[in-house]
DNA sequence: GGACTCTTGGTTTTT
DNA sequence: CCAAGAGTCC
């Protein structure tokens, strides 16, 4: 551990050895953060605690699997609990069951499951779907969840209309979940921030269990998450987050940046650490970076700043078109390949999924192998929907949604007329769904040739239900073939479902063999948890495409960024306000600084939306970035004057140091009293200079008004 | 009840 | 342009 040890920074040394009470560990991006983290783990226990007692929440599965292997490489007492809020919420959900007032074997819903579960609502209520569209109501619901607002709160702070039928919606959506025994995304979170709130005992046995939290991305926490991780660590008060103000990129979904601007005055014992020093990026990278992300006012001042070798500026390139700009970026594929970069070391980032069409286009006819990560995508196709129904269902026979997908899939002659009258049934006379099922014969609004065909696929079902115990995969392949889904996919035209259901039986048999005490259960909720990135395969050797989103938390020698366009980045549903705006901003930021060598950022003046071709603007976010090379690959000549608007000139220390001051000197400042210079930045005609003060810490003083007098 | 065609609306980002 | 929903026919 010692040796590890010496191996850091200083600062970053500094928040591995921070034992005790909070911690706020600011990190720019490439700072090392992950390293830190995994250290501190380490440090922990070297220290002699416990592994078990050691909880470190990840943003997704993938960077907790990522840790978890690291730490295996440390060679630690393995016995962490490493996973992300979604996955912890869930199990513990599962393991306080009766105290949350839930079964055991709750169903997560996805986004599609969510939908299906609130148009059955609003047809109950016979509510219009025009009006009230099952996606934007959904969105209501989710930030009421987010801010743990409970449908009857939600009533009554809304007396309007609009509001009025929202919330009887939300109340409606609700009770239908509890009926299914099912939990959204959102419910995970809202349901064990409010048991964590509400049951003290619970409260204290948990912050006995886990005497050490640490939190990653802390930026993107929202509501829910920021109570679980006070509520955690409420008794000892042991919290260490970690996240960057200027990564934040997921408002829209709930997450408060202020969580981690105001986690200061929040445990104002907190230790403040922060992580400047870019290990990942050459300076120019660097630099532009810097000169995006200062436009944005609701930011913690950071200087970014590294001690890589300069390399090759950023290059921007305007083309005709989105067909030119694909083949372009194919073509700059190439060439990065005779430069000795591998394919798997370059990415290419885009704003929004659709634009990722056109680039695999191209990308085939230039024969160069790529992945799309794209997780969640897998799961979204029908055929796997299918199958998971079957298997949800098996585990929770409750789930009208995944009963409403399968029970005549393939066709057995239950339409869709039977399943209203059984669901209506069970209201009415307020009985289980199961035993409904079991019992059909007492089901009276069912005609008779109904009730021998739903006898028929019950007892079906009761045969796997016999067999619950098997491996997944087992149980699953048995479903798939019994079930004559097998058969249906066989018989279709093109062969792709049936290989698609078989790529979800090999997953599953993946999952029996490399998961010790393994459930269906537990499969299904890794599976409803999976993320988008969690599909990043850095083995497989090939260009990787995904969206800004997914690119967090990682980094590529070449990164390209197409589309930075208005109404693209930034998005023209996201342009109204300022908040919007700088997210969007931080959004293109988190993509310039997966870099660390090459840099391409390209737009196209035409674009094909809605399959007609239309004209469009280069991202306003360009004006004023510092330090690109500008290229025209396009026919068109509009009166942008290129070399007016940018500035060339990269200013990150070292080449031309500001007038008369030097990295590592000594100065005294009248206010801020004694320092040393971190770095210089000349860029522009504003000279400034970082300094870190010793009591007053890391200051930016531009050379025009501050007086500095030099100590050696 | 189910398979087919036609119309229409609409493109963020995701656990 | 493309997916989902309504409408139509067997």
């Amino acid at each position: 551990m010692e040796e590890m040890l010496r191996k850091l920074t200083a600062v970053q040394r500094e928040a591995v050895t921070h034992v005790e009470g909070p911690l706020l560990v600011l990190a720019g991006p490439g700072s090392g953060k992950t390293r830190v983290i995994t250290h501190r783990v380490g440090y922990l226990i070297s220290r002699g605690i416990q592994p078990r007692e050691i909880l470190a929440i990840t943003f997704t599965n993938k960077a907790a699997d990522e840790m978890r292997q690291r730490l295996a490489a440390m060679r630690l007492r393995r016995g962490s609990t490493i996973c992300t809020f979604h996955s912890l919420a869930a199990r513990l959900l599962r393991e306080f069951a009766d105290k949350a007032g839930l079964v055991r074997n709750f169903t997560i819903y996805d986004q599609a499951d969510q939908v299906a579960a609130l148009r059955d609502v609003l047809k109950t209520l016979e509510i219009d779907r025009k009006n009230f569209p099952p996606g934007k109501m959904l969105g209501h619901i989710s930030n009421c969840k987010n801010d743990l607002e409970t449908p009857e709160q939600y009533a009554a702070r809304h007396s309007d209309f609009k509001g009025k039928i929202i919330a009887r919606i939300y109340t409606a959506y609700q009770k239908q979940l509890e009926k299914n025994a099912a939990l959204d995304f959102d419910d995970l979170l809202m349901r064990f921030a409010l048991l964590l709130q509400k049951d003290q005992e619970l409260r204290d046995l948990l912050n006995r269990r886990y005497k050490y939290v640490l939190v990653d991305e802390y930026q993107d926490t929202n509501h829910c998450q920021y109570q679980m991780a006070r509520g955690l660590t409420l008794n000892h008060g042991n919290l260490c987050v970690t996240g960057d103000p200027d990564q934040s990129i997921y408002g829209w979904r709930g997450a408060d940046i202020g969580n981690i601007l105001a986690f200061e005055e929040d445990y104002p014992q907190a230790k403040v650490v922060r992580l400047e020093e870019n290990f990942r990026s050459i300076p120019e990278v660097l630099n532009l970076a810097n000169s995006l992300i200062r436009f944005n006012k609701q930011r913690k001042e950071k200087k970014l700043f590294t001690s890589i070798a300069s390399g090759v500026l950023p290059e921007l390139i305007e083309y005709d078109d989105e067909d030119d700009e694909a083949h372009g970026m194919a073509q700059a594929i190439k060439e990065l390949r005779q430069g000795g970069l591998e394919y798997r070391q370059i990415a290419v980032f885009y704003r929004v999924n659709w634009m990722s069409r056109v680039l695999e286009e191209a990308l085939r006819q230039e024969k160069i192998p790529y992945q799309i990560v794209r997780g969640i995508e897998f799961f979204q196709r029908k055929e796997i929907k299918d199958l998971l129904g079957y298997m949800k269902f098996l585990s929770n026979p409750a789930d009208r949604v995944s009963l409403k997908r399968i029970i005549n899939r393939p066709t057995r002659g239950i339409g869709e007329t039977s399943v209203k009258k059984l669901f209506q049934y069970c209201d009415n006379t307020g009985r289980d769904l199961w035993e409904t099922l079991t019992g059909i014969d007492q089901v009276e609004v069912l005609g008779t040739a109904a009730k021998t065909r739903i006898k028929k696929f019950v007892t079906m079902v009761n045969q796997w239900r016999a067999k619950m115990e098997a491996p997944v995969a087992e149980l699953m392949q048995t479903v798939y073939d019994q079930s004559g889904l097998m058969a249906v996919l066989a018989a279709e035209k093109t062969e792709d479902s049936a290989e698609y259901a078989e790529e979800l039986i090999n997953d599953a048999a993946k999952y029996d063999a490399t998961t010790e005490a393994g459930s269906l259960d537990d499969y299904l909720q890794q599976i409803a948890l999976f993320s988008d990135t969690d599909a990043y395969d850095e083995q497989a050797g090939v260009v990787s495409l995904m969206t800004l989103h997914a690119a967090k938390g990682l980094e590529f020698p070449a990164v390209i960024i197409i589309g930075v366009e208005e109404g693209l980045i930034p998005h023209s549903r996201s342009m109204d306000t300022d908040k919007e705006l700088e997210e969007e901003r931080r959004l293109l930021f988190v993509g310039i600084t997966r870099a660390q060598q090459r840099l391409f950022i390209s737009y196209a003046n035409n674009r094909t939306v809605h399959g007609a071709n239309q004209a469009t603007i280069r991202s306003g976010f360009l004006r004023g970035l510092e330090g690109l090379e500008f290229r025209r690959e396009s026919d068109f000549e509009d009166d942008w004057d290129f070399d007016n608007d940018f500035s060339r000139k990269i200013g990150i220390d070292d080449d031309e140091p500001a007038p008369g001051f030097k990295t590592g000197e000594l100065v005294r400042h009248g206010k801020f009293g004694i320092g040393r210079i971190q770095h210089t930045i000349t860029s522009g005609d504003n000279p400034r200079v970082v300094v870190n003060f010793n009591s007053a810490g890391q200051k930016t003083l531009a050379l025009k008004y501050a007086k500095l007098e030099k100590l050696d």
